[in-house]
Parts: structure tokens; C-alpha cells; sequence
DNA sequence: GATGAATGAGGATTCATTCAT
DNA sequence: TATGAATGAATCCTCATTCAT
């Protein structure tokens, strides 16, 4: 964790220096990111980073958890309805995970970054993996329950499955509306009526494919 | 390429040069793959390396390439029935990319890093994207003239749900039926029923979801 | 140019970096000048340097405007009697040039160097070409006006001439009067009846040349 | 020296050698002319080299006599008519000199590198050094003797005027009338009345200079 | 608490030279 | 005689980290 030093910062100061470093971090390997980029461009002093943060990894680990605390205020601020099925809820937990992808994209990819490149510390690694994998299985075995999902489904490949897909499906359609013309950013992705129905398809066919009727 | 004199080695010899860098390029970004690390390993010295390839970067497209043609042959080797229904094709095509995935998972994995992170040269990236894309809508559209699909499912977006769960869905099995004590390596995944069924699974969700029927 | 880093180093220190950047740059190509070699010898980190500087580059023109302005500063220090004839003032202004090269000759070499090797930014070095050049033929028509010059002479050509011999006159006396031992080291080479003889000797020659008489 | 085997290969491979070391060292430094570019333009081993040459030195010192016999040779292809004066002599000196410098354009190029530098071994550079002066001496002095120059004029100093100045005259002449379009290469500098009353200026100027009259 | 100079290991790459074939 | 692979020191430059002020 990041020392007092760096608490104690003025909050403009501080949070130009997460920019700047989550910039960074977003866009480069560990290894590759450079701490000497980050203080040139925050304008403080070498020797500053080291009375904020321990060294470099304190940095990372410390990027990891602000993504990690931001999504899961960005999923509590917007509850759904507790009634709703089990796939109206998939559908609007999917689609709260990719509007944070679009809101906070620098956090995102830093997450992906180090999920897939295995150069998180084990227990982050471990914690991130049965996390969603955890959280997803619920989701699916309680659908089982209310009868919106065959009983014959594995609750843990149906949540491999939810997860795998929606972790994608942000960044494909926008790229797919963006070379179509039909977007110029992601900030609005969902207000067009052509996402709408490309998200809907992939509900219909998880619904039908995991479903009872 | 590499220059002749990497071709003229000894077998045992630049295998292990391939071997030592498969090795560094999968667990490294381009920038954090060091050529040091590979001499030194290698036991050659660091003159040697730029006897036999250009630069960094000649190395690493050889590994890329090494990669593309490791996978042709891969699937060229063991072709299927060509009478088979589309979700048999395409159950088929996912068990011999995770296959290969499993039999050679510095290959996979370089390959995925590079079309992750962007690096590789414009050409490739593009052939790479549109190549993966272009094939999966062809085989749907296929299947929608063959009935086997619904006509009202978008290719494009069916060709990303195939992409998306079938690159993921290899190291999945892996590590879950490692983590129950199901397999030691991942070199026997498709000889143990547990493996089949969860396989057929997914292929029936995805069959259902997307069929006629 | 050098960084601030380069500037706050204490008087000593900057100086004695910048004595043997002049030395490796006056004794070496600007390939075959090593940055290694300088850091060694004057006891700093190889990291230090490019603190300092931006980079090899860096150094090296600031070697250069450190020349021009060393220069300018020693001719305007000594100003001539503006009423003096033409070869009179040329003769003041030879006589200026080679008690400069005596006095910081590796500046010269570097000078010389430059513009020789045709390595020096373009701009700079046709700078250098034709303000030389602009400077003597100016000089010559201006004399022509006076009369000191005859009006057949190309004063194009003129000026080549005054260049010519005088870039190489310093180093040729200080050769000729050290080789007969009338000089241990040049910094006296104008104090010594002999120097003075051959320097008005070839001012008449070039007096009597290009005169009007 | 080359190795004997250097003088038994076949004509054209040798010059062919020899012509892509001339281009090397002509355009750089001893230091920064690399043996691995002439090897790989004239398409031979490495090994090879080592085979003709002792080292990067023997093939640079063999350049140096190279340039010293062709212009001795050019020079007593052309003799003059003994009974000349000592200036018309020096005109056909010099415009010797001058062609030779723009028929031979890397050779002269080494040798003027090699003196300038101070990097060629002390004999040969002293021999060059005195070889010039005292040829041009002799030929003052022969002129003092015939009446042609004035017998007040120091003989060494004149010559070291002659050496300057046509050391450096035909590059001029060259760039002046390229720059003015009466030129396109230097083939037929010598053909233009333009050049032609250029040089028959210089020479007038330092005959007047000079002379007795 | 803030600074920024100093450090030296490490990065990729080029070089002249040797030597076994 | 010809070859060309092997070598390791040298090149410029970047890095995370330390420490005295």
C-alpha cells in the first residue's frame, strides 16, 4: 500500500498521479511501464515517488485494488430490481460491466492485463479467478432454482461461459459500431437501438441454449 | 528470417535456441523479452545471436510464424469428415485448436499476446483479426443455408461468441479439472469423460441456442 | 543542450566533464568519440551522463556553440582600430584567428572537424559554409571600394584564398618554429620576432597580389 | 602489406576489394570504417579477409601507398616542358593536382583524412608532411635561382602558400560552379573558360605576389 | 516532506578478429 | 586457399532505486 506520504497529498496532485500511472500502467507491460515516465509527466521528483509509494509494485498492486474497489461501487450504485429473473439479471450485470469497461477503461485494462499475463502476485491471481468464477456459479445455481436454468447444466461452465463472453462482448461491439460508422466513441454504446439488439441476441441465445422450455 | 546460418545449425542446437525463446516471448511482453536472458540460457554468446537473426524483432516474427505454420499443419494433419453437420465442424474445430493450445501453449500463447497487445506488424494484425472473424461467419452463414442455424442469428455476432468461448475454454478445462485432481498435464485432457462431457456441453448450449429447432 | 542537472554541478566538475569531451571530441569522429571513455575518465556513472545530456548528440553541439561563442567572445574582446586599411584589418583578423586556435585548440579541431566531416546538422554547417565565405568576400569589395584591392580581382575567389591560408597558417607556423626549437609551445608564437616576420611576410605576398599599385 | 595470397587473386575480384575499401575508408574514420561492410559488399568470408590482410590496418596503410603511387604515376604520365618558368610550372602542378584530386576522388580523399587526422602511422604522416614541403621548397628555390620569385620570399613559407592553397582550390572550384549550374561533376572542370580564368587568377595573384618585377 | 543528482546493472546491437572445417 | 560461425568487448542508452540536502 501506498505510504501516508501520499494520502496526505493534496487531492488534485494525488489524482494526477493515478492518471498519469494508470496510463501508464494501461498501456504497457509491468516490465515495460516506467516509473521515470510517470514523474516526468506528474512533474514531482524521483525521489517523491519513493516517499508515496514503496516501489513500483506497491504502484501496481495499488492500481489493481482502485479497479477493483471502483467496479464494485460502479455495480452497487445502479441495483437492479432484487425480482427480476435470472437472465433480465445477467443482462444487467453484463451490460453495468461494460459500461464500466467504457467509463473507466485504463482500469479495465490493467485488470485484463494482469489476469492474463500471470504476473500478479498468486494470491491476487487466485482471489480475481474464484471471485467472478464464485460469484457467477451462484447466479447460475440460484436460476436453477427458480427454474430459469436447466438443471442439467454445469453451474461452473455456465459461469465460465457468462464470464468469457461478457468479458469480450464490450470491446466487440464497439469495434463493430465504430467500423460500421455507427458509433464515433463507446460512451454512448447502448443508446443506439443497433447494440440494443446485438445484446439482446446474445441473451436469446444463452437463454435458449441454457434454459428449461 | 532468420539468416542461413541459424538454418545451418546443428538440429539439437537451434532447437534449443526456439525452445529458450518460445520460453521467454510467452512469459514476456516484445519490450520485457530480453535476448540476453535467451544467450545466456542458450550457452551461445551474444555475438552468436545476430549471426543468425537480424535483430529482436527477426527472432521474434520467426516464433510468430513458427506459431502460424505449427498450427496449419496441426489442423491440416487430422481433417475431419467433410459431410459432418455445422456444430459437429465446428465442435471438431474447437477440440483441435484446444488441442493445439494444450500441445503447444508457448505457440498459443505468443500468438495471443501479440494480437492482444497490438505489437505485431499492422499486416499481420489485420490478417490475423479479419482472418479469425472472416472464417467463423463463413461457417455460420454455411450453417444458416444448411438449416442448421437460425437465420435470424447475425453472423458476425455468432462468429465472435465462437472466437470468444473457444479461446478461452482450453485453459478453463485445464485448470479445472486440475484443480480437482483430474489430470496431471493437460497433455491427456480429451481422454477423460469428464472432459468430454463438459465439451459437449458448452457445443449443446451453443447448439440450442443458436439452432432451428 | 545540456540539462539544468548539467549547469547546478558544482564549477569544478562541470569543467573538468567538459575538458575531456573536448579532448575525446577533438581527437576522435563523432562515431568514433565515446561517451564511455569520457564517463571513465572523469570518474562518473555512465548513468550521470545522461543526466546531464539528452544524449550523444547533446553533448556534441553544445561542444560546438561552445566553440562559436569562445570565439566571437575572443575576437570581440580584442577590437581592432575600425580606421585601418583592408589588409591591415585582415591581417588583424588572421593574427586573431591563430592566437585562438593557439589558446583553445581543441575547440578549433572540433570546429574544424565539423565542417570537414560534413556531419554537423545541416543548417548549421551551411551556416558555417557561407558565413565565412559572406564575411571575407565582403571584406575583399569593401576593400576594392578603398582602393586596396584591385577591382579585377573576383572577390569570391579572394576570399577562398584568405580562408585557405589561413586556416592552415596557424598550425604551420607553430609546426615550423617548434620543429627549429624556437618555440616550446605555442602560446608564445607571436611574441617571437621570427612568427612576426613570415605572418607580414605573407600578408605582403597577398598585399602585393590582389593590390592596386 | 597484403598477403601474397591478396596479389594472386584474380584481377577483378582484387579490385573489386580494393574499390569497396577505397568507398569505406573514404567516407569514414578509420575507427568507423567497418571491415564487415566491405566484406559484404564485395561478397567474400570474413575469413577471407584475414587470409589478404593482416588486420584493419594493413588493408588502410595499403590504401595510403595506393593513393601515393597513383598520383606519382598520373603526375609523370603528364610531364611538363622542362623549360617552362617556375610559375607556368606550378600552373601545371597544381591543375595535375587537381585533376588527379577529381579523377581519383577517394584516394585523394583518404590521403587528405589520413594528414588531417593524425592518425596515420608517425613515419608515413611525417613523410607526407616533409615529402610536400620540401618538393615545393626545391621548386621556390629553383624559381628564386631563375629570377622568377623574389629572393626575399622565405621558401618554406611559400610553399606550405602553394600547398594550402591547392590542396583546397579544386574542391572550391568545383563547388562554385556546381552551385552556379556551369557544372555538372568534375569531369570537365578544366574545360570551361570559366574555371580556366578562376585558376589563372590565383596564379597571377601569387605570381605578383611573389615575383621579382 | 520534498528534492533531484548519482548509481550501476541491464537493454539491443556492431565490431574486429580467430579458428576449425 | 576459402569459408563463415563463434566470440566477447565495445557501443549508446534506460531503468528502478537510494540518499544527502
Amino acid at each position: 500500500m501506498p505510504k501516508d506520504t501520499f494520502f496526505n497529498l493534496p487531492d488534485e496532485k494525488r489524482q494526477r498521479i493515478i492518471d498519469l500511472a494508470l496510463a501508464e500502467f494501461s498501456e504497457n507491460d509491468y516490465d515495460s511501464a516506467s516509473i521515470s515516465r510517470i514523474v516526468a509527466q506528474a512533474g514531482i521528483a524521483k525521489g517523491s515517488f519513493y516517499q508515496y509509494f514503496e516501489n513500483k509494485e506497491d504502484l501496481y498492486t495499488y492500481l489493481l485494488t482502485l479497479g477493483a474497489e471502483a467496479k464494485a461501487q460502479f455495480l452497487g450504485d445502479n441495483p437492479p430490481d432484487p425480482q427480476m429473473g435470472t437472465f433480465a439479471y445477467i443482462r444487467w450485470l453484463s451490460a453495468a460491466g461494460i459500461k464500466f469497461e467504457l467509463a473507466r477503461p485504463q482500469l479495465s485494462q490493467i485488470g485484463y492485463r494482469a489476469v492474463r499475463s500471470g504476473a500478479l502476485p498468486v494470491e491476487m491471481q487466485e482471489q480475481a479467478r474464484v471471485g467472478a468464477t464464485v460469484f457467477f456459479r451462484q447466479l447460475v445455481e440460484q436460476g436453477q432454482v427458480m427454474g430459469d436454468i436447466s438443471p442439467e447444466i454445469d453451474p461452473d461452465l455456465a459461469a465460465f461461459l457468462f464470464s468469457a463472453i461478457f468479458s469480450e462482448l464490450g470491446s466487440y461491439l464497439l469495434n463493430r459500431l465504430q467500423d460500421r460508422g455507427v458509433l464515433e466513441d463507446g460512451r454512448s454504446l447502448f443508446e443506439t437501438p443497433e447494440a440494443e439488439r446485438l445484446f439482446d441476441q446474445v441473451l436469446h441465445i444463452l437463454e435458449r441454449g441454457m434454459g428449461t422450455a
